[in-house]
DNA sequence: GATTAGCACTCTCACCCTTAGAGTGCTAAC
DNA sequence: GTTAGCACTCTAAGGGTGAGAGTGCTAATC
């Protein structure tokens, strides 16, 4: 049985080669690991006995606890605390202890059900994922949209609004749509006093849409000198467009049930995960991870001190990208203290997952519904 | 010296009437109510005289504010603790005893100067709003887009996507934007086999554009019955996402600075604010928000008990709307804990207000940049 | 040889008590 | 009306204590 790839870290801290526990060890890591994670409280050798109806004393436990320890993956508040379980504990608790099933069929549907319930856009999914995460797995949730690492362009539309405003608004390959105000001064000054109407409009938007059909924003730039004056104008605001939308904007990452994690013993103290709340939100840090995730495929998991980001170092992540890695590519999963429902959380996410890339395909075309 | 419209709070709450302070009372409570914001501490009668320079022995300040706890402005954590304003204590000092500046040159440009360095699109704008918000109060701010009390249309485009995918996307004519997909099934049925391309397409879209600008979604659907099949059939989508325009989504609320916060003595129990968190971003209370602000006009404090949900009598909020209650409606404003450095929010919060509206009209075609 | 009972040991937590200090309210004097 | 003085109250912090949980070790047992 070994640990599944899915699941290693982001470090490559896969448990020490030659890890091998007896059935007893075993028993009794997996023990532990579920028990504090119901619990909370550190878990002594008695208590342990008794509520797993372990067929052997708790000295036995005892000596195997502190094997355990020994290997690293038990620890010890103090010496007459239970045990915890280590980072590492949960690593190989994560690779080859747990029961993991799919998703109950009940679950499921429940989850199905919801995002059926009604003719949803592209985001309202993202929110409804955000909340059903949290809520399934009583953590605090984090999904991105899914975008192509490099946007190309789809379909521009010019739309004269007020006298004076024009929008572009592009509608990506990815079919996400991005938009911008058109700079009323420039185009006056490309238009030398004659004036521009809806029409005009079209017919630069339909130039546009000819010549950049499925162009980056490297490519529509080159492109763009050779057009006309108006023309190229616009083409260099949309490839402007495009570079906006290769970068994961902080506003797009949706998040949902910040409470339960707050409600947890581990944050009592509330501080500790404004920090936390700092780096998710305003750092690049879900943007470094999307390469990762698009690596390994399927769900990662990240406990503690494997994670790169000091400030992450009490809080596990549960995370797994959807969409194409050469399409469109999302991010969804899950954020909670070490302590986690693995069990509980890994199915889900891999579930939403799964579920994100059926509703990306069907919306993107395939005859799928 | 009145209290200004503008602050009354939600309820009707204003000083009971009568209520006159003499000069020294007015003297204490605002010490009183300023040293406890800045300290958090509860505040004796011997700390205000040495702090405040008031010529009056510390006895004196005892009388003083004896009274003042007798008026229900002052509050007593136990016998040997200081004072603590009351949210009353809060109110009388927001209405007539605070100096309100507006905001410091030197603030108003550098939250411009953030404003004007990039290409922004509305959205980036609300996010930036908030986070502005945020960083000056140290407060969570939150966001909401201006959106028209009623959407009404304003330009519909249908774009060819994949083989068996379109998508409508409308541009609203407060200048948001909405998209859906088409069905599929639908489109098939209606076309009876023939072929549909990016032409039939523009035709559709044609014709609903000049059938349907400024319309609301009921006066929309009160005409699509006169449209041929294709077009009704669309036009009834279009109906369907203007009135989805009409809800206030959660998901575009913008919230920031959560982490200030917490960090909060107030809050130092994260459990607290979570069922905050949860009335936020769940329920629709800043949707019963709108109107109340936008009745009222300018900046709105609620304070503590003031507010009509109990989850939130702990903290007090500091709103203003932004847009013209006719076309498209927004809010934003900072929650934070009762004790809050009203005399910065305040002009923050109106300032901000401000330069969304001049934003919002500078986007919707006044010639304004 | 693995398992277990027994036991001494350690450490935390809850409790109580005490004390210092902050702040009050009252009263009498100014 | 203001102030000094003082008795009083209450909290917060420190220290001591005992109960209890849990351990690790050792010697006996299966």
């Amino acid at each position: 049985m070994v640990g599944e790839q899915a699941h290693t870290s982001d470090r490559s801290s896969t448990p020490r080669s030659g890890l091998e526990l007896t059935e007893r060890q075993r028993t009794v890591l997996r023990a532990v690991v579920e028990d504090y994670v119901l619990s909370a409280v550190p878990v002594g050798s008695r208590v342990l006995v008794d509520r797993y109806r372990l067929r052997v004393s708790s000295a036995t436990v005892r000596s195997a606890m502190a094997e355990l320890e020994a290997l690293g993956l038990l620890s010890h508040p103090h010496t007459s605390a239970g045990r915890v379980p280590s980072d590492l504990g949960y690593r190989v608790y994560v690779e080859s202890l747990m029961h993991e099933a799919s998703l109950d069929r009940a679950d499921q549907l429940m989850i199905r059900h919801q995002f059926s319930q009604v003719q949803l856009t592209s985001n309202e999914w993202l929110r409804l994922a955000a909340s059903v995460l949290a809520g399934s797995t009583r953590s605090a949730a984090v999904v991105t949209p899914a975008k192509a690492r490099r946007a190309r362009f789809g379909h521009l539309q010019l739309v004269e609004l007020g006298d004076q405003s024009r929008l572009a608004v592009l509608v990506l390959a990815d079919g996400n749509v991005v938009q911008r105000r058109l700079d009323h001064a420039a185009l006056e000054r490309l238009m030398a006093g004659s004036p521009l109407g809806q029409a005009d409009l079209d017919e630069v938007a339909a130039t546009i849409n000819a010549e950049a059909a499925g162009m980056t924003a490297t490519q529509l730039r080159r492109r763009a000198p050779k057009l006309t004056g108006l023309a190229a104008h616009v083409a260099d605001v949309v490839a402007g467009l495009l570079d906006d939308a290769d970068t994961v904007a902080v506003e797009e990452v949706f998040t949902a049930g910040i409470g339960n994690v707050l409600a947890q013993p581990e944050f009592a103290e509330g501080a500790k995960l404004s920090g936390i709340l700092e780096v998710l939100q305003r750092s690049d840090f879900l943007e470094q991870l999307v390469p990762v995730l698009a690596r390994r495929g399927g769900v990662t998991v990240i406990i503690g001190h494997e994670n790169a980001n000091e400030t992450m170092h009490e809080v596990s992540l549960v995370f797994a990208p959807y969409g194409e890695p050469d399409r469109a590519l999302g991010l969804l999963g899950v954020l909670g203290p070490t302590r986690m429902p693995y069990p509980r959380a890994i199915p889900t996410v891999r579930y939403l997952s799964t579920l994100m890339n059926e509703l990306l395909a069907s919306h993107s075309g395939e005859p799928h519904d």
